[in-house]
RNA sequence: GGGCGAUUAGCUCAGUUGGCUAGAGCACCAGCUCGACAAGCUGGGGGUCGAAGGUUCAAAUCCUUCAUCGCCCA
């Protein structure tokens, strides 16, 4: 790195070298030091498949930020990174592939070869998601990496599945589950998702047995499920159906004889009140058919083609038997009519396919007891959610919980540890390759052939990335983390996973903080999709604005708990603030020049007391935002203070100053305070701006103004706001002197006065105390208005000028020659009209007497002080229109 | 059907516990190459805060109802 610096700030430069000096330094290591307070966040592990999207942007972005902040304040930081084997989503990219290039299936192959293919792919793209990241900053300490998979993670998985088996909160039964016919396994309840989609109701005539031309009705949306009916269910109470009661119905098509039966779980007012029951398709009617003893009937394989039941439907897909069934009913007279309806179809929440609720034998686990636990926590705080509403979100699944359907019909994932042996005991273990069985020491032994839900390996993540079952150092130290960072799609899927498993298997919960971050959406507000191609790729927008110019805009956009919306000149604004910062630094550098800068003894330049008060506020400021979640106000306040009050003022009034023919005494001083504010504008920027900041603060070093100055932004000790001087009369000052600026380079503006060209100005100040203030600044105000001032109390308005009114202070602009009278007017009126508004709104308040007695007393002294100012001014007002010439 | 969130300038959004004349960025208009920055500087225009009620001395902010949009659950 060279001190060189550019016109303007390339990202493209410096980026890679200084991710490379933080690596060299080895600067997001975390070590276990019971002398610091340690400060842990686990990654949500993206998947071994993904590619870096802008909800990763964002979400990496807020946990950087924390951790570079928590890791400056001298904490034990700890990111710890890695990814996910994410089962059915990387098998299907592995099939596919095997598909494409050797035209095979994987039971061709056989499980052994095609899970080498797929640790081979994982080998050689598993981590470029990783890479990715990398490119955005982030400080992630690379040496803890894990995989949901590797062998530390495998031996937690196992640990728990057989602590669970034992203590009976794992079984296995017969259950309907939603299977998917494209990826042929189980998915959990929540891996389904239910989007509202146009369908039809189709009304079906079922004759009664012995009675011809005597029917029940019955309504279904899936008719072709009809071929597994074992009976029809009323409501007991139902009077139209009483004669009907034990009467048998011929299931039409097939003629199965089936028993028309009661069960209150049929809603009497809906439809006709009769359901065709299906115990082996439908999780409703599986519960009905288990109370009347119907049985079980499947009529469809893991394809989703009708099976042997299925009579001359058998061979058929589903959707082709559903025409063909729909078709022979209406042949047969027995279609009553179809009702055209929406409702929420269930599909498979990684391929999109329509799933198939079907009767399956599984593995689950039994979540009341677990939900418990998490509510217990709950109830006393843990975790906290941010934004807080998330708690009741999180809640709300946790008291309507149901068992979890672990097992998956995939070979890519952690194989279920239950084996059983040629006598048909079982057991589960953690031995990798157990030789006997338990019970009898039969050596002939069989494992599951299933593997287990990827989320039952991520549920450990906060612990088994630490060691555990071992009781590690790190575990101990680092556990429980501080916050977890995620997107509020998975706080079932997984918060509240960790939540119980952490409790449960470790006694305390997995993370005292859960953020919950804004969802991206594009600039039409919605979701970015990959099929809808309207994502905006992370890594072009660094390409082209910059990490830091990323990271920024995504924060100074995303306010607590509300989404984003992106487009991509939304990044400009980062870009631009990282080039003003760095601009800054340059003037800065270029002005101060190299050599040590000495604090003075005493600070007596306004403006240098005024930019080291603002100062003090905003680091504290930030602070307290970033420890606070409210990252998007820490962005604004750094913006705001660097632009603002730093570049278009302070520098401004201090350039004078800086140059080598001032008085030494006031040189040394603005030296002293540029670099000052830039060294805290380095330290407190760094959080969300982590390369800019780097790669200044190295230029800062090589200038050696400060003896003290860390070898690293990265590491160096955040700064202390209570260490800069507050001060309160330089502020007012300084607002007031800003006003007087503003109000010249006003009237100049309105006046078309060249902008080379300085005019005299004449203020009339109302006291000696801004008096004072010009007293300390005339010479810079007359620099940044570009003007020649007179003031004193009570000075006359000269001839041939025009006036601007600044609270009681008046502001005589010379215009010899220039003056026009109808624009004076126009102002003055204006502010006249303005002015009148404001007392009016302000007498009102003061004159109603409830307002006098109600209103506390810091706010009637406020308004009646506001109120004198206002008519003052109006006052002035008024007395220089009048003075304008007539007509 | 139930729950949550949103509605503020042309656009994207801020606006703490109710308390000055509601702010920012972009866009727009006018003027600036003045030795950090045109990715810039200076000045300016632009909003009855979704609607209607209510509480209060005081409402963008609290309450009720409604409208529109989004998300989640059934």
């Amino acid at each position: 790195m060279t001190t060189d610096m550019d016109t303007r700030y390339e990202p493209q430069k410096v980026e890679a070298d200084i991710y490379r000096f933080w690596e060299q330094r080895d600067a997001f290591r975390a070590v276990v030091d019971r002398s610091k307070v340690p400060y842990t966040i686990v990654i949500p592990p993206p998947n071994v498949t993904g590619a870096l999207h802008m909800g990763h942007g964002l979400n990496n972005t807020i946990q950087d930020l924390l951790i570079r902040f928590e890791r400056k304040r001298g904490k034990a930081a700890l990111w710890l990174p890695g990814t996910d084997h994410a089962g059915i989503a990387t098998q299907n990219v592995v099939e596919k592939q095997l598909m494409k290039t050797e035209g095979k299936r994987r039971q061709q192959l056989g499980r052994e070869a095609f899970l080498e293919r797929v640790w081979a792919w994982k080998n050689e793209y598993g981590d470029r998601i990783l890479q990715q990241l990398r490119r955005m900053g982030s400080s992630c300490d690379w040496s803890r990496t894990r995989f949901t998979l590797d062998d530390g993670l495998a031996r937690a998985v196992r640990h728990n599945f057989v602590k669970l088996y034992r203590e009976g909160l794992i079984f296995r039964g017969k259950r309907i589950i939603n299977w998917c016919p494209r990826c042929e396994t189980a998915l959990a309840d929540d891996e389904v998702e239910k989007p509202e989609r146009d369908g039809h109701l189709w009304h079906i005539k079922y004759p009664v047995k012995g009675k011809p031309g005597t029917f029940v009705t019955v309504a279904t949306s899936r008719p072709e499920t009809m071929l597994g009916d074992l009976g029809v269910a009323v409501h007991p109470d139902d009077e139209r159906y009483a004669a009907l009661r034990g009467a048998t119905l011929v299931l039409p098509l097939l003629q199965r004889e089936i028993p028309l039966f009661t069960d209150t779980a049929v809603e009497k007012d809906f439809g006709t009140g009769a359901v065709k029951v299906t115990p082996s398709h439908d999780p409703n009617d599986f519960e009905m058919g288990a109370r009347a003893k119907l049985g079980l009937l499947r009529v469809m394989d893991d394809r989703a083609v009708i099976n042997e039941h299925g009579g001359p439907y058998a061979g058929l897909k589903r959707e082709e038997a559903r025409k063909r069934i729909v078709a022979d009913l209406d042949a047969a007279g027995l279609l009553v009519k179809i009702d055209a309806i929406k409702h929420a179809v269930g599909q498979c929440y990684r391929c999109d396919t329509i799933v198939e609720p079907i009767e399956s034998l599984q593995w689950f686990v039994k979540m009341r007891p677990l939900a418990d636990l998490a509510l217990a926590a709950l109830e006393r705080g843990e975790p906290q959610f941010h934004p807080s509403r998330w708690a009741e979100f999180y809640k709300s699944w946790l008291v309507d919980v149901r068992d979890w359907c672990i097992s998956r019909q995939l070979w890519w994932g952690h194989r279920i540890p239950v084996l059983w042996c040629s006598k048909g005991h079982e057991f589960a273990t953690e031995d990798v390759a157990p030789t006997q069985c338990p019970t009898c020491g039969d050596t002939s032994l069989r494992q599951d052939e299933d593997v287990l839900d990827t989320w039952f390996s991520s549920a450990l993540w906060p612990f088994s990335t630490l060691g555990w079952p071992e009781k590690t150092d790190d575990l101990e130290f680092f556990y429980p983390t501080d916050t977890l960072s995620t997107d509020r799609g998975i706080i079932f899927f997984w918060v509240a996973r960790m939540v119980m498993m952490g409790l449960h298997n470790v006694g305390k919960i997995p993370f005292k903080h859960v953020n919950i971050h804004s969802t991206v959406l594009d600039e039409k507000g919605r979701k970015m999709s990959k099929s809808l191609g309207n994502g905006i790729d992370p890594l072009e927008i660094i390409d082209g604005y910059g990490a830091d110019a990323m990271r920024y805009s995504l924060i100074d956009l995303t306010v607590e708990g509300q989404d984003t919306k992106l487009s991509i000149t939304k990044f400009e604004k980062g870009r631009n603030f990282a080039n003003k910062m760095w601009n800054a630094a340059r003037f800065a550098i270029l002005k101060v020049g190299e050599g040590a800068v000495t604090k003075p003894a005493m600070l007596t330049d306004l403006a240098d007391r005024w930019i080291l008060s603002r100062l003090r506020g905003m680091v504290g400021s930030i602070t307290d935002c970033l420890a606070d979640f409210r990252f998007n106000e820490a962005a604004r306040e750094m913006y705001t203070f660097t632009w603002n009050h730093f570049c278009d003022w302070y520098l401004e009034i201090a350039k004078s100053r800086l140059e080598p023919t001032a008085a030494p005494e006031s040189r040394e001083a603005a030296r002293f305070v540029v670099a000052t504010v830039l060294r805290h504008v380095m330290h407190v920027s760094h959080p969300i701006m982590p390369y800019i900041t780097e790669r200044i603060w190295q230029v800062l070093r090589q200038q050696n103004w400060f003896t003290d100055l860390e070898e690293a932004c990265i590491t160096a000790r955040w700064p202390d706001a209570a260490t800069l001087p507050y001060d309160a009369e330089a502020d007012a000052r300084v607002d007031y002197l800003q006003e007087l600026v503003r109000g010249i380079r006003n009237a100049r503006a309105r006046n078309e006065v060249e902008l080379t060209k300085t005019v005299d100005v004449h203020i009339a100040v109302p006291s000696a105390t801004e008096r004072a203030a010009l007293d300390q600044a005339a010479d810079w105000v007359e620099k940044l208005a570009k003007a020649k001032l007179t003031y004193a109390q009570g000075l006359k308005r000269p001839p041939d000028s025009d006036v601007e009114v600044i609270g009681s202070t008046e502001l005589f602009l010379s215009l010899a020659g220039l003056i026009d009278v109808g624009k004076q007017r126009a102002n003055l009126e204006k502010a006249k009209a303005k002015l009148e508004g404001a007392v009016k709104s302000v007498d009102a308040k003061l004159g109603n007497a409830q307002f006098r007695e109600k209103a506390p007393a810091e706010v009637i002294a406020s308004e009646e002080k506001r109120r004198d100012e206002l008519k003052a001014e109006l006052a002035k007002v008024l007395a220089n229109l009048d003075a304008l010439p007539k007509g």
